[in-house]
DNA sequence: GGGCCGAAGAAAACCGGTTTCCTCCCGTCA
DNA sequence: TGACGGGAGGAAACCGGTTTTCTTCGGCCC
């Protein structure tokens, strides 16, 4: 051997797939191909170890531009969420990440903007070759994503907002969540339900509504006390507002937000009632928050974790070639009771009988 | 001209530096300088002028990948925050995305594991060249990445959290936010103001009540009621219940995080005490929740949207060669003014003192 | 009219992988 | 003994940019 002019920090001291295969002796098409598993390849199982030890020893790390470069994947994918400052979101940001660790993927986040910036952040990412597929978060329907030729062009798949008919839906059962919130407050005696719901465009707040009109009926109730508000503590305030206005008012509210719900208790209290005492208040969406309002709101929990796992699974399956397909979450919405709601008309302590008044 | 076939799609239709050249009757390498504004070419303006409308027209977007590769920068930074559901990061995180855009950077967002997966997380931005710089919000000092030699090699900035003699550090006045809480109290007669503090080791924990100390000792007031708690609303619940079995107790708490306070108010009211008739509270962080608390809650509104947009500049400014350097944002804090505060005594309705039971 | 110069662009090497197609060698079988 | 086959790995093209070096051409000067 002749010298040794290749130091292992040639240049930038970035270790590249050649410097393993010169330490291994053999050719990097050989450690690419051992590295990534190629079934097609034929080594000793000896001179595979021996790689496999020194790229780890090495601490190689195959460059993802040149890779990407190279007609393989970026091994990355974008989880577009619409606001950042939503905590409702971190959940499923954090069932994406380890779903797609563990396939060797890497998340990017970013916050989608959803307004005429939109297009530039989507060429960034995608038509900049940073990343394999796209997980879309909230998409409203007039988002300039949905109408773009080149959304068709990248796997992608619609998670906690579903996009009706686009076949890419990631969804868990918001209808279960509505009358599962239902069931529980009627379980407690109440009978006058208001329903504080979301936009009507928004295809998650129309499917709580709708399971929320579907129990109501089921249990033979009304399903007049349903007011529309924005996704917002604004928007629930206002919308709470306009429940207890009604005449009777309602003796229990669900929210589809926490954040409405956080506006709502505010409202309610203005108008000079008592949560739970005069009125029960539940709201879609666990988060840590509930456990420190005044008073600690009863929710139901949604298995976010779950559904950023899921969409991560249905991109990478498209990206293997399968047809998209829309998936629903199998785990059901759970009620987690905290101080904000109690049995109608009730004592803190005694035992209420709940069926009827 | 022999027929064309360099269908404008030649392979997975996406638009290449070469198409763009073609068509343009150039050589890539022109295209290539062109667009990036390399100051030593020498073209015809009528020539510069038609490449860029065909880049234009044809949607040219460099691939990243190519891009890193050949040796220039990915034009990417990360930015590691260590908790995506703390909506505190949101304003940071688009004072960033918009500063970066501007620059013709991507931002990518990546929750910060802080524990033994960090490195994995590292190497795969990193090491992977993906990024070329890095945004640390809120390392903590024992966060691994920090006693890795491996930080040493990517330009990177330590945001919201400093890190003690790094020389890397963009950060905003605490002590003055400090200050203005204590000025604002001791404007509206407080004197016996209460502290809930962060963890000892957390550099804006301390920062936060050197200020307070500071200014208690100006104002000639008494520096003994400080309490340590975590940064989450256990942690303010915690802190603040150990305050006010002081005696006498403060009539006035400072809280240095949003989540504190929110714990806090909980302890204080189930303290029996009232806000704000009984305790004034003021928080750190102002953030929309801050106005659908009971009651609103008085904050310290800090330049976050600057902070990001700091990173980013600090951050570039290595890229372009510059050493490191700490910098402080100019802009000063101010003070929210919402329900939680009132002046010491004052009565909208009644005197109450529920001081001693 | 030849030489020189600068403007305008062309050519080619290179970045670090992936992948397809070869080659070489050895054992086996006819 | 020679052809064959498969195991083990080598060689080279290519991905889409960037960057350095080279060429060509026209005009100007002497």
């Amino acid at each position: 051997m002749g010298g040794r002019p290749d130091a292992p920090g040639a240049r930038g001291d970035r270790v590249r797939l050649i410097d393993v295969a010169r330490r291994c002796g053999v050719t990097k098409s050989v450690v690419s191909r051992v590295l990534n598993d190629d079934p097609t390849l034929n080594v000793r199982p000896e001179t595979r170890r021996r790689i496999r030890a020194v790229a780890l020893e090495l601490g190689y790390r195959a460059h993802a531009g040149a890779r990407a470069l190279a007609g393989a994947k970026a091994r990355a994918l974008a989880l577009l969420i619409p606001d950042v400052g939503n905590p409702v979101y971190s959940r499923i940001i954090r069932g994406a990440y380890r779903r797609a660790r563990q396939h060797g993927y890497v998340v990017l986040l970013a916050e989608d903007p959803a307004d005429d910036e939109a297009d530039e952040s989507f060429a960034d990412l995608v038509e900049a070759g940073r990343v394999d597929g796209l997980l879309i978060a909230s998409a409203h329907p007039a988002h300039p994503l949905l109408s773009s030729p080149r959304l068709a062009r990248i796997p992608h798949v619609f998670v906690n907002r579903e996009v009706p008919g686009s076949g890419r839906n990631i969804g868990m059962d918001l209808p279960a969540a509505s009358a599962a919130a239902v069931r529980h407050l009627h379980g407690l005696g109440h009978r006058r339900i208001g329903l504080v719901s979301g936009p009507g465009e928004l295809q998650p707040a129309a499917a709580r509504e709708r399971g929320f009109v579907a129990e109501m009926v089921d249990l033979g109730l009304g399903t007049d006390r349903i007011v529309r508000g924005a996704f917002s503590e604004e928007g629930g305030a206002a919308a709470a507002a306009q429940l207890l206005r009604a005449d009777p008012p309602p003796t229990a509210v669900y929210c589809s937000t926490l954040g409405q719900a956080v506006g709502a208790l505010h409202a309610i209290r203005a108008g000079g009632l008592r949560i739970p005492e005069d009125v029960s208040v539940v709201s879609y969406d666990d988060l840590p928050l509930a456990d420190y309002l005044e008073p600690p709101l009863t929710t139901v929990a949604m298995p976010l974790l779950e559904l950023g796992a899921a969409a991560v699974d249905a991109v990478l399956a498209q990206l293997a070639g399968a047809p998209p397909a829309d998936v629903a979450i199998p785990v059901p919405p759970a009620i987690v009771e905290r101080g904000s709601t109690r049995v109608l008309g009730g004592l803190p302590t005694t035992k209420a009988r709940p069926r009827r008044p």
